[in-house]
DNA sequence: CGTTGTACTTGACAATGTCAAGTTGTACTC
DNA sequence: GAGTACAACTTGACATTGTCAAGTACAACG
């Protein structure tokens, strides 16, 4: 007997992903299986097959997902009450310390091929452009652009060692004595906004904010 | 027949150790196969369990090779003609980019476990003093413990983010119109030491050095 | 010479990724 | 409203994988 398909139109397909996130979540990305994928989301071995084609196309997929939220979590920064560049390092901590399944994805081509797959560049592009409007407003928009990219590019490996060192590296395993984590990331945080606060004063762009 | 074992002692185990970056270094981590292993060394599927254990312990050797290496790399790095924060810079971007199999594998716990292997942790743990003594010629030997921790993760995590965009991230993808991947590698890299000069400089402790 | 241990080997098995070929319900034409 | 096309799955099959178990060969030691 086969189980009644078209539950819900789409149904499947997150069930499939959220199944894979949860996995990727709490083992990692390398024991992710299609059958225990499967498995979970309570279907057939070869149902994620349909939507995905093969392994890397769930990682695509879950790239994808990534990269439009991180384009939203920047979009909707709050500049209200700290500089710039600060808030945009607590919203990529932020966004990565809350989907932790997205991010040990997203950034690994080898496993997902951001560049074969067209719908994932999309996002990711459309993340960077949010990014370098970020930076627009850290250090000005009257910049030369390539020393924006040059800016951009510095400011996202801050903010991306610091993350992928929290997540999956040994900096939760390397804190000085009395200091817990989140004290150290706020530290880490501040010093890094503090460094880029000093670096657009001397640039002359924009009044050097805390 | 069984091939003759004992050709070269510790032969073997080199052979597989090699067979295995070289698949992590063209193809990722992922893609590693026990049995592939195997076949590449030219030894039975079987031969690579006796000296790791599983999939994880060839993953384990390796970063502890990795961080070994890294420790030296740090301990190597010449001072004479640039400031202490952009040698570290260069030497950590260095190691990463001729070491993309070790560098593909330290930072993945959930593949390797190096909280689970005592040879692994205290590699780590040597290449983390050695990023410390580091910070200390950068910054002075002087400062608050806790402060030379935070200023180590914040150098880490700009060298450790700028390495992982380049060697599996997008940073190669997005390059501004005009500028080559070694260029723009060299003004992030420029950019990071600049900063950590100005911060060093604000607190006092060393000379601005460009 | 016998024992012990290391350095492998072959064999077996369950689980996996993926291809191929159904099956079932929906939608749309004629 | 019968026929057809198609999407959304399904079951079945197969080669390949990780890993356990059980050899086998050689060296060293007593």
């Amino acid at each position: 007997m086969v189980p009644a398909p078209h539950d819900q139109h789409g149904d499947v397909r997150r069930l499939v992903l959220d199944a894979a996130l949860d996995i990727i979540t709490s083992t990692g990305a390398e024991s992710l299986s299609m059958r225990e994928v499967a498995r979970r989301a309570g279907v057939s071995h070869q149902a994620p097959y349909h939507y995905f084609g093969d392994r890397s196309g769930i990682f695509a997929a879950i790239s994808e997902e990534g990269f439009s939220a991180l384009a939203g979590a920047f979009r909707d920064v709050d500049f209200s009450n700290t500089s710039a560049a600060k808030a945009g390092f607590i919203a990529y901590l932020n966004f990565a310390r809350s989907h932790v399944g997205h991010f040990r994805v997203m950034f690994r081509q080898d496993i997902c091929g951001v560049t074969d797959n067209e719908e994932t560049a999309n996002a990711a592009s459309s993340a960077f452009d949010e990014l370098l409007q970020m930076v627009a407003r850290t250090i000005g928009s009257s910049v030369d652009p390539k020393a924006a990219h040059t800016f951009a590019f510095t400011m996202w490996s801050q903010a991306h060692g610091l993350a992928t060192l929290v997540i999956d590296g040994p900096l939760p395993q390397k804190l000085p004595p009395g200091v817990s984590l989140e004290d150290q990331i706020d530290k880490v945080i501040n010093l890094c906004s503090h460094m880029v606060a000093l670096e657009a004063a001397e640039m002359g762009l924009v009044p050097s904010q805390s």
